[in-house]
DNA sequence: AGCTTCACG
DNA sequence: ACGTACGTGAAGCTG
């Protein structure tokens, strides 16, 4: 059954007003009842999705109301000039949105939702008005329902028949008879003196309408009552026809000119712009998902010959494309020269995917795409060599703003082109994607033409961002020549010892199937230690361990508060020790298995696109978080071996980049000094700290000046150092303080970023990458000092991640032609595969690009070690 | 989906 | 009087 969407403008209105703050624009605009009535409106239109709809408003003309009773409404204010106002807005908002206005003079709203509702249900329609007065209820019948609004705006209360019978228990019909006897406050409306909701209810139960209980007034059995209906009858005649609705006003209404229609989106969102309605703004962009009249369905190409004449003569491609069970699914090309053209390549044969192949290779081609990596690891596993990637949107986005959570070519669409495209969720996120075989290929085709077309039109637009920004050599020197070298990367993978992978699961499986023993013996009962609910259950109320720290959920039981209370029991231990193996096995062993049944070589995908700082990241699985700080964990690192046996495992790692990189950019004397004289830094630190000569350095001060250190590269607080060494906050701040008395330019560096966050908004790295800062002007202590962390420490880490970067680069071009590569990069190391034979000059090569990557006031030190496998490498 | 915990730099 | 070290990703539990 078809609906029809009845809304009483004035009434919506009115509502949104007064149950809304008085919020204005910039401009001083008043717009609460305007925003109000838009919420109700998006919301009543996602939750009913009507075919048809219209808003009738009041005319200010006197109705028949006033003409036959005076004191019609006299008692209602005037509209406040505040609503007023607001009125001619929302009319124009309402055209944008091809919604129908209908107002007829002479008759309230009431009388038009009425009367159109009678007609709809002649037509078979379903009616649903929406209203915030409860007048309206006498039009719920079976084929009418009424939305009222409340106070919330976005809660409503629906009634249908049966709904109303029960709230009421009388009909709908009766509803007036109800207000003829009750009468209405806020219409004037009389009724009977002395009747209220409850005795009138209870009348119209027993006898029906007003007419009816008049005809039987002396049968009424309460004196008050009987003798306040007969004393007005006339009163109660008047206020049922004042209070009824008119369904049959002498206007024919054509529903097909209510039918819902496309809205004019550029105008909609003008007017929201104006009015600073951000998140309405988004609601009209992101329903666009359905197919528009305006859009194009772009020429396709499906056989060689099409596809060579399309790309000849084109000087750069812009290239879109979408993955799917884990193939390449579609393209689309748009260029300058020959216009955009989609490629079904789901539906073509595998000729068509090479000869995309060959044009990723094509030298003398410049190529631009989103998230590009992705469709090189295609081109590359096929033996292909993609080369002149010049382009990326998604790592042109980040450079421009490396906050965001994602960079989708839909927004990129909207900042850079102010253009709105087609929504790609069907293809889902991950896993939960719809299958694409049920989406018309027009709709595809749209989708990835536009996308395509987006990535090529905004690349000039982005690159003048980029040039503004001072991160034009960044971008092109460094993360888009990175593409490739990390596309190689996970294209190469990390061969795995499966039987030595199998070996450690049963070894951890042993262990913990004996630990858990332990523990539930321990603890006089099974339960699932894996979860911090029921394993506080056991430790602070079963065995009554003092609680140290909470969670937002209830007790914490991380590694922190266990230490401290191990002393008390021996099942903590215990636990400590369940949790450690549980971690590697689940994480580690179980989840390498599962990636290494069809084929020994692990791939995973670096990000280039996530990091506030300009790190990369590595998921699927993580190979930046191999353990190796315990020793049980560090055996992990022996599944991890060479391609074959005639090869190494490679590790070079930087020695003190963070601190080095501190020195350069701080130019602290004291710290360069260190750094040229190659001492161990963290002694030397002691030495400056506790104010000790280098040889009387203890072990327990070189841990601690290690702490302070750390702290130092992360933004300092006496707290956290404290927490670190498990020592007095003031025993810590103590340390600080000698700690910048002895690196003073270090102090007046990390200052300085403070300072350049407030004032900028920013900070930079040496090459230019730049972080955003808002943290720091927030008014939250916490937020803000927060803020200030991420001012000292983003430079530094940041400035690590350009030089790794760099090296990265430098290095994969020097060994192209060489059978060694490189296949992993944890931060502030390369590890590389390599050919035994090239081992001498790998070495070389690699300590060389990592320590000339960049030119700073310190050495920068690589130290290269290699093994038969990663543990070995050390 | 959000929280907690813990693996890494 | 408050409550913090910086940057990540994955697994398991819970609502």
């Amino acid at each position: 059954m078809k609906k029809l969407m009845l809304i009483d403008g004035s009434s919506v209105l009115y509502r949104a007003f007064f149950a809304l703050p008085p919020l204005m624009n910039s401009k001083g605009t008043r717009t609460n009842a305007v925003y109000g009535f838009m919420m109700m409106l998006f919301k009543v239109m996602d939750d009913y999705k009507p075919d048809y709809i219209a808003v009738a408003f009041d005319v200010k003309a006197p109705t028949f109301r006033h003409k036959e009773y005076d004191a019609y409404k006299a008692t209602r204010e005037k509209m406040p000039d505040e609503l007023s106002c607001q009125i001619p807005i929302l009319r124009d908002i309402l055209s944008a949105l091809n919604i129908k206005i209908i107002e007829v003079p002479g008759f309230e709203a009431d009388d038009i939702l009425g009367t159109v509702s009678k007609q709809a249900e002649k037509n078979g329609l379903e009616t649903y008005i929406v209203t915030g007065d409860r007048d309206s209820l006498q039009l719920v019948s079976k084929e009418t329902r009424v939305i009222l609004n409340k106070k919330g705006m976005t809660d409503v209360e629906v009634y249908d028949y049966d709904i109303f019978r029960d709230r009421y228990g009388i009909t709908p019909s009766e509803f007036i008879d109800l207000k003829g006897l009750m009468g209405d406050k806020s219409d004037n409306i009389p009724g009977v003196p002395g009747i209220g909701e409850k005795t009138a209810l209870e009348l119209i139960k027993e006898y029906g309408s007003v007419n009816e209980i008049i005809k039987n007034v002396d049968r009424i059995k309460n004196k008050r009552v009987r003798e306040a209906i007969a004393n007005n009858v006339d009163k109660a005649l008047l206020s049922k026809r004042l209070s009824t609705i008119i369904r049959d006003m002498p206007i024919e209404f054509d529903i097909e000119e209510y039918t819902v229609k496309e809205p004019d989106k550029k105008r909609v969102r003008a007017i929201f712009e104006e009015l600073e309605f951000k998140s309405l703004l988004d609601k009209v962009s992101k329903d666009d998902t359905a197919p528009n009249v305006d859009r194009v369905v772009y020429r396709v190409i499906d056989n060689v010959d099409d596809f060579n004449e399309y790309i000849s003569g084109v000087e750069r491609i812009a290239i879109s494309f979408k993955v799917h069970e884990d193939g390449l699914a579609m393209t689309s090309l748009s260029s300058q020269e020959k216009g955009t053209v989609f490629l079904p390549l789901y539906r073509l044969d595998d000729s068509m995917k090479y000869a995309l192949y060959k044009l990723l290779s094509n030298e003398n081609i410049k190529k631009s795409g989103h998230n590009i990596k992705r469709l090189l690891n295609f081109a590359i596993s096929e033996g292909y060599k993609p080369a002149n990637i010049s382009f990326d949107s998604a790592i042109a986005a980040y450079l421009i703003n490396a906050t965001e959570s994602e960079y989708i070519i839909r927004q990129i669409a909207k900042d850079f082109l102010n253009r709105d495209i087609l929504d790609d969720s069907i293809f889902g996120k991950g896993r939960n994607r719809t299958d694409f075989h049920n989406v018309e290929e027009e709709m595809l085709n749209q989708l990835l033409g536009e996308e395509a077309e987006v990535i090529g039109q905004s690349e000039p637009l982005m690159r003048e961002k980029l040039d503004e920004l001072s991160m034009d050599r960044l971008f092109n020197d460094i993360e888009m020549p990175l593409v490739m070298v990390l596309a190689d990367m996970e294209c190469t993978g990390f061969n795995i010892d499966r039987n030595e992978l199998l070996r450690l699961d049963s070894e951890f499986t042993e262990q913990l199937t004996s630990i858990t023993k332990e523990i539930y013996n321990l603890a006089g009962e099974e339960f699932n230690i894996n979860s911090p609910k029921q394993l506080s259950h056991i430790l602070f109320e079963k065995l009554g361990l003092p609680v140290i720290k909470k969670t937002k959920t209830g007790y914490s039981t991380d590694a922190e508060v266990l230490e401290e209370l191990a002393p008390q029991h021996d099942i903590v231990a215990k636990i400590l020790e369940y949790r450690q193996i549980s971690k590697l096995k689940s994480t580690y062993i179980d989840g390498f298995i599962k990636l290494t049944e069809k084929s020994a070589k692990i791939h995973t995908s670096f990000n280039q696109t996530v990091t506030a700082t300009g790190r990369i990241s590595s998921t699927e699985p993580n190979l930046q978080n191999i353990p190796i700080r315990t020793d049980i964990g560090r055996q992990i690192r022996k599944v991890f071996i060479p391609s074959d046996d005639k090869h190494v495992i490679l590790s070079a790692d930087y020695s003190q980049i963070e601190l080095r990189v501190l020195a350069h950019l701080s130019s602290d004397e004291n710290l360069i000094g260190s750094f040229i004289a190659g001492e161990d830094i963290h002694t030397r630190t002691a030495s400056e700290v506790f104010n000790v000569p280098i040889d009387k350095v203890t072990p327990e001060m070189r841990r601690s000046a290690k702490a302070v250190n750390f702290g130092i590269v992360y933004g300092i607080s006496d707290f956290g150092l404290a927490r670190d060494l498990r020592i007095p906050r003031e025993v810590a701040a103590e340390y600080i303080r000698s700690y910048f008395k002895r690196y003073p330019q270090v102090k007046e560096y990390l200052d300085e970023c403070v300072k350049k966050a407030k004032e900028l908004g920013y900070v930079t790295t040496i090459m230019n990458r730049r972080r955003y800062v808002p943290e720091i002007t927030s008014k939250n202590r916490n937020i803000r000092m927060f803020g200030e962390r991420i001012a000292m420490n983003t430079p530094i880490q940041g400035s690590a991640a350009d030089i790794i970067k760099i090296a990265m680069v430098n290095v994969h071009k020097k060994i192209k032609d060489f059978k060694s590569k490189l296949i992993l990069q944890v931060h502030d190391e390369l590890i590389f595969d390599v050919l035994k034979e090239e081992l001498d000059e790998i070495k070389e090569i690699v300590r060389w690009e990592m320590e000339n990557a960049v030119n700073l006031k310190v050495p920068l030190i690589a130290e290269i070690k290699y093994g038969n496998n990663w543990y070995d490498a050390k």
